[in-house]
DNA sequence: ACCTGGGGAATTTTT
DNA sequence: TTCCCCAGGT
């Protein structure tokens, strides 16, 4: 196969230029993704690098299985054969691979534990409590974030304390530290950590950064607009003296700076590596012209950017539509019923939908809607698969089998289900078991060694410590799947989660789920690190459902048909960055950009004239954005009689090709080709027109 | 130690 | 509106 068929010169240009530093800034649906895919299959084919000498970095998991996916094709392998993959995945994900293999030389033991957003500020609660601070002065919430944007800049608890001047932050750094302390003693690593700790061993350890180097013939990076300090730092202490490092991103498109990332990371990338080649791709592929146009008009406005050119050869298409609704309940209403009925009409799947929104909360609305009207649909994000509470109980369960230093899941599990283990005896037994030298696995089992704790308590912690050592002892010889039957077993789980309420029944299906999930992995490091690392954007959507999701897991993707709901100011532009600053208000810019740039034939943007937030009904005005987009847009309002047109017209049977029509403008003709909502008619005085079912009023004769 | 209900806070975005 | 936390009763 001509792994250069389907792109055009720049592209091409970019998959072959294969050594030294390349940077591909190019806008959005210009073809960034597919080009480096095309470039990873062109080294492997053509100039015989070994898959393994190749790091991929993409931004989610999924992206990651996607280019898996393609590159299996290009290459004519199979994708699930990963002998025949690069390193490929997040950051994050190659981290973990890199610990796993490398962290003892920096005393991170092989089975060390990732700790999420929820045990983190478990973990912050507990050394708060230690420190005798309350969680009314601080919150732990709070903690967790300073932790978090503090790890990401770099900065460790002793250069927080550092920088530390006010009384506030002081006791921040004071937490910082323990907690520190306690996740070390865990043999635990959050998120942030897997970067930062990557970074350590690099740095200090020289003979395994130059093992790596050497290995490393080529890095590729997708989405690098949105790489952090930590991430710029690990790339960097990565590539070898060849240089051969390729980076693709826009600017324009850059939403995470909340999270750390800084896209100035690619505006000096040219600066980091002498002699880049830069490549730029102008040419838009994804999007008819009016979507271009707005999009354009609205990202255009912000101050700090690059200067781009996009263009299409693609026709104007339907013009952008905004549609003004009474509230969030009709706003929904509409969304639901003009899918229904573009599905109706047979032109489309619910699979080419997408309905995007600045909040998770706004999905509450459309499922009520979807449900009602029967249109199925799928909400990627929210809440995670693996986050439900029992699912993290079972996880927590495998996790301190795997880890009997693991702190955090030891208190969640310690009494669920309940065994008469209360607050009290957990907190007497976690500190004697601190103060000796033993796992908690082993403490439990020698809890009888202890006077501090009532007999009844020991009595449970004993029995728990028993079946616990039971399941641990079949680690080795047993597959994930194996042992959560066994703990399901053991601990009679299944009976405590089926209490008669309705939900039960839900719960004991997510656990079936979480059964048949477990039987894809043989081992339970490969299960705990999926489980881990896998995220809500990772959900895969199917071609029967409508997608729901953030604009930010939108990142990436594409749709023919999007939706863009409460494009409201307050929503978006959300009210959070109107005191924060105007480079805050660029990046809800970017992310309405990058919103509407998901859309290859139509996009439709709505707002609600009031709002019911907290229980209370607001009232916003219009996005400054919707009026930034020029005038190419089309407005509609509720109660105009083109709504009713709209309503009689789908109530009519889908067009087929071959069908004869009346139009009111051009006279009578055939159908000669349907994409989408857009009818090729051939009229009966010789004509061919172009027109979109939804405005032209057709008439079936 | 466990359960229940009342009161108050919560929503930006996530690897 | 929903969820989470805490107080008080059992
Ligand atoms: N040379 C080409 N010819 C035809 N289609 C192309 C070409 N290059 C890319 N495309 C198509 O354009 C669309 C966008 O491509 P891709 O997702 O790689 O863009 P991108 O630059 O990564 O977009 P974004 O930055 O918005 O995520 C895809 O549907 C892809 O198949």
């Amino acid at each position: 196969m001509d792994l250069l068929e389907g792109l055009n010169s720049a592209q091409g240009e970019a998959v072959q230029t294969v050594s030294g530093p390349v940077l591909i800034l190019a806008g959005a649906g210009s073809g960034k993704t597919k080009t480096l895919t095309h470039r990873i299959a062109y080294l492997i084919a053509r100039e015989a690098i070994y898959p393994n000498e190749i790091l991929a970095v993409t931004f989610t998991n999924k992206a990651a299985r996607e280019m898996r996916e393609r590159l299996g094709a290009l290459l004519g392998q199979d994708s699930t054969n990963r002998g025949f993959m690069p390193w490929m995945g997040t950051f994050h994900g190659i981290c973990v691979r890199m610990l796993r293999i490398e962290g003892e030389s920096i005393g991170i033991p092989k089975n060390f534990v990732i700790y999420d957003e929820d045990d983190r500020q478990g973990l912050i609660k507990q050394a708060m409590k230690q420190l005798s601070i309350s969680e009314t002065e601080i919150k732990a919430k709070a903690v967790s974030g300073i932790i978090s944007s503090s790890k990401n800049e770099m900065v460790g608890p002793d250069n927080y304390e550092s920088l530390a001047q006010l009384p506030y932050q002081k006791n921040i750094a004071k937490i910082y530290k323990k907690y520190e302390k306690l996740r070390k003693v865990a043999k635990a690593l959050d998120f942030d950590d897997l970067l930062l700790e990557t970074v350590r061993l690099f740095r200090e350890k020289s003979e395994v950064r130059t093992k790596w180097q050497k290995n490393f013939k080529h890095i590729l990076i997708d989405e690098y607009q949105d790489t952090n300090a930590a991430q710029y730092h690990i790339i960097k202490l990565l590539v070898n003296d060849q240089h051969n490092i390729c980076v693709v991103g826009d600017d324009w498109q850059s939403i995470y700076s909340w999270r750390g990332a800084d896209f100035t990371n690619i505006l000096n990338f040219e600066r980091d590596f002498k002699g880049t080649k830069v490549i730029k791709l102008e040419q838009n592929y994804r999007s008819t012209g009016n979507i271009l146009d707005a999009a354009n008009n609205v990202i255009t406005k912000n101050i700090q950017r690059t200067d781009k050119k996009l263009w299409t050869v693609e026709g104007p298409g339907s013009p952008v539509q905004v549609h003004s609704l009474y509230d969030e309940t009709e706003e929904a209403h509409m969304v639901a019923e003009r899918i229904a009925s573009h599905v109706q009409l047979g032109a489309r799947q619910f699979g080419d939908f997408a309905v995007l929104y600045r909040t998770n909360a706004q999905s509450y609305n459309l499922e009520r809607a979807f449900m009602r009207l029967h249109v199925p649909y799928k909400i990627i994000g929210g809440v995670r698969f693996y986050d439900r509470k029992e699912i993290k109980d079972m996880i927590a369960y495998l996790r301190l089998i795997y880890q009997p230093q693991d702190r955090m899941s030891f208190s969640r599990i310690v009494n669920v289900p309940t065994r008469g283990i209360g607050a009290m005896s957990l907190e007497k037994f976690l500190i004697w078991q601190s103060e000796s030298d033993m796992d908690i696995l082993s403490a439990l089992n020698h809890v009888d060694q202890t006077s501090t704790i009532t007999a009844r308590a020991k009595c449970a912690l004993q029995t728990l410590g028993e079946k616990l050592r039971e399941v641990q002892l079949m680690i080795d010889t047993s597959t994930p799947a194996e042992l959560i039957k066994k703990l399901l077993d053991l601990t009679s789980y299944k009976d405590f989660i089926n209490d008669g309420t309705p939900q039960a029944e839900d719960r004991l299906e997510n656990i079936g789920s979480l059964l048949s999930d477990a039987q894809n992995f043989m081992s339970l490091d490969e299960f705990l690190e999926e489980v881990a690392l896998m995220s809500s954007a990772d959900n895969s959507s199917d071609g029967q459902s409508v997608t729901f999701m953030t604009l930010h897991a939108a990142k990436g993707l594409e749709f023919p048909v999007v939706f863009i709901i409460g494009v409201e100011e307050g929503i978006l532009p959300h009210a959070r960055v109107y005191e924060a600053g105007s480079a805050e208000l660029e990046e809800e810019r970017r992310l309405m950009y990058v919103g509407m740039t998901r859309a290859r034939e139509e996009l439709h943007l709505s707002y609600a004239e009031s709002r019911m937030q907290f229980g209370q009904r607001s009232y916003n005005p219009i996005s400054r954005f919707v009026t930034d987009m020029g005038d190419q847009i089309a407005i509609t309002s509720p109660n105009e009689p083109q709504t009713i047109h709209e309503q009689e017209f789908f109530s009519d049977e889908p067009f087929a090709i071959g069908e004869n029509i009346r139009s009111a403008a051009f006279g009578t003709g055939e159908i000669i080709e349907i994409d989408g909502m857009a009818l090729t008619i051939n009229f009966d005085n010789g004509t061919t027109k172009k027109l979109n079912a939804e405005y032209a009023r057709l008439e079936k004769i």
